[in-house]
RNA sequence: AACCACGAAUUAUCGUUC
């Protein structure tokens, strides 16, 4: 079989999935019995990773017939392809499945399941698995303690996050860069750049080198605090190193200076960019947009709306929000219900930044009641509001003289938990 | 015995000349 499994592995790597389920099916026709759950995982995966989540789980029922039973690693690919797909509720129902079988999770599962759930905004839940794994003995290893570590970042907890840090070397591992990584952009991102440089130093006098990721991650940090002669020095740094920009060293700073309303800049970086033949993608585009938006030319931002489709680059959500926000901006209110419908048909769907712009955008152009809907429809669906949006709505209706609304608003913002800043 | 399957870090979008 070990041969067998090499041959499975060179198919599925160069994307042939297809290849790869005829071979496996080929190895179970000349001899079943000594077709292992290996050969069958790396199927699984495989399939997973097209999104063939259905095959997948019809295959683990057809080899289980067979005698190949799947393992847990067979449903860690499932469980990462319906986290990928934000599918919780399968999610659940394939834990429950586990455990039926008696499947135990290793610790893969418990880190699909910890980064899942943080990059969902549930860090709380994230513990409650890191709980179980201890008591269930299942040692925690770096993977899951980056997770943990980025996801405490991710909800602000930067005690929690360093703790985590200091848990970890203490438990005899290693930090390696993304473990730095992960907490060196925590706080970077929470503005503690101090402390960010000095994790830097702890960092590399453990012999772990400094990467391009963790550059970008100063620069962005430095670029948040608008202190971009930081940022170009870090981006010298980079160059010194020999590493060259990417497209992520790009984008942050050319949306930092578009925050400092240096938009000529911005725009001109992204320019070298292309020059030195680094691909646009959705956010390269996206940030373009956003400048064109933010200096009013609404004209141009579509016209590069336009030209990254028959580039190929999807538009995002956000891309939407952005062009969505530059129109409300401008009070093309009906432009900006168009891409609204265009985002639904591309089977994006409104967040709240979609929302509250559009809810600006209504109330400062005198449309408060289209914006107090706006407001209703997004609660519908389920899309939590924030301190922005009431702002917007609050705003508006006192303009219009509709105080008692307005202070019934507050007074609900409140209650929802949302302080006034 | 060793080896081979699953998991972790960076960028874009909203209010505040009250």
């Amino acid at each position: 079989e070990r041969s067998c499994i090499v041959f499975l592995l060179s198919l599925r790597k160069s994307g042939d999935v297809e290849a790869c389920l005829h071979f496996y099916h080929h190895m179970i026709d000349v001899c079943a019995d000594k077709v292992s759950f290996y050969s069958l995982a790396i199927v699984v995966e495989g399939l997973c990773r097209k999104g063939e989540i259905e095959r997948a789980k019809s295959l683990m029922n057809g080899s289980s017939g067979k005698g190949i039973k799947p393992n847990v690693v067979c449903y860690n690919s499932l469980l990462g392809a319906l986290i990928r797909n934000g599918n919780f509720a399968d999610v659940t129902d394939m834990l429950l499945e586990m455990d039926a079988l008696g499947l135990d999770k290793n610790v893969a599962t418990y880190t699909l399941l910890i980064d899942g759930l943080s990059k969902r905004d549930q860090v709380a839940d994230a513990e409650t698995y890191f709980e179980e794994m201890m008591r269930k003995e299942v040692e925690p290893d770096l993977y899951v303690y980056t997770s943990m570590i980025d996801g405490n970042c991710k909800a602000g907890k930067m005690r929690r996050a360093c703790n985590l840090f200091d848990e970890c070397i203490e438990k005899g591992l290693k930090p390696n860069e993304r473990t730095y990584g992960a907490l060196i952009n925590g706080l970077c991102k929470a503005g503690q750049m101090e402390a960010a440089l000095e994790m830097l130093k702890d960092m590399q006098s453990n012999g772990v080198d400094v990467n391009q990721i963790i550059l970008n991650s100063l620069i962005d940090g430095y670029c948040r605090k608008g202190r971009l002669d930081d940022a170009v020095k870090m981006q010298a740094i980079i160059e010194k190193k020999g590493f060259e920009l990417d497209s992520y060293t790009y984008s942050t700073l050319a949306s930092g200076l578009c925050k400092l309303k240096r938009t000529n800049e911005a725009k001109k970086l992204l320019f070298v960019m292309e020059e030195k033949g680094i691909k646009h993608t959705t956010v390269t585009y996206t940030a373009m947009i956003n400048i064109s938006c933010k200096e009013g030319d609404l004209s141009e931002a579509k016209r590069i709306f336009h030209k990254m489709q028959i580039d190929g680059v999807p538009p995002s959500a956000v891309t939407f929000n952005a062009l969505i926000d530059g129109f409300c901006k401008e009070g093309s209110l009906k432009e900006a219900q168009t891409l609204r419908d265009e985002m639904r048909k591309k089977n994006l769907a409104a967040d709240v930044f979609t929302y509250t712009s559009l809810i600006h955008g209504h109330c400062i152009f005198g449309k408060v009641s289209d914006g107090l809907n706006l407001f209703g429809e997004m609660l519908e669906k389920g899309v939590v509001p924030t301190i922005v949006t009431y702002t917007a709505l609050i705003s508006g209706l006192s303009k219009e003289g509709r105080s008692d609304e307005a202070f019934q608003l507050y007074d609900k913002m409140i209650e929802e938990g949302l302080t006034p800043d």
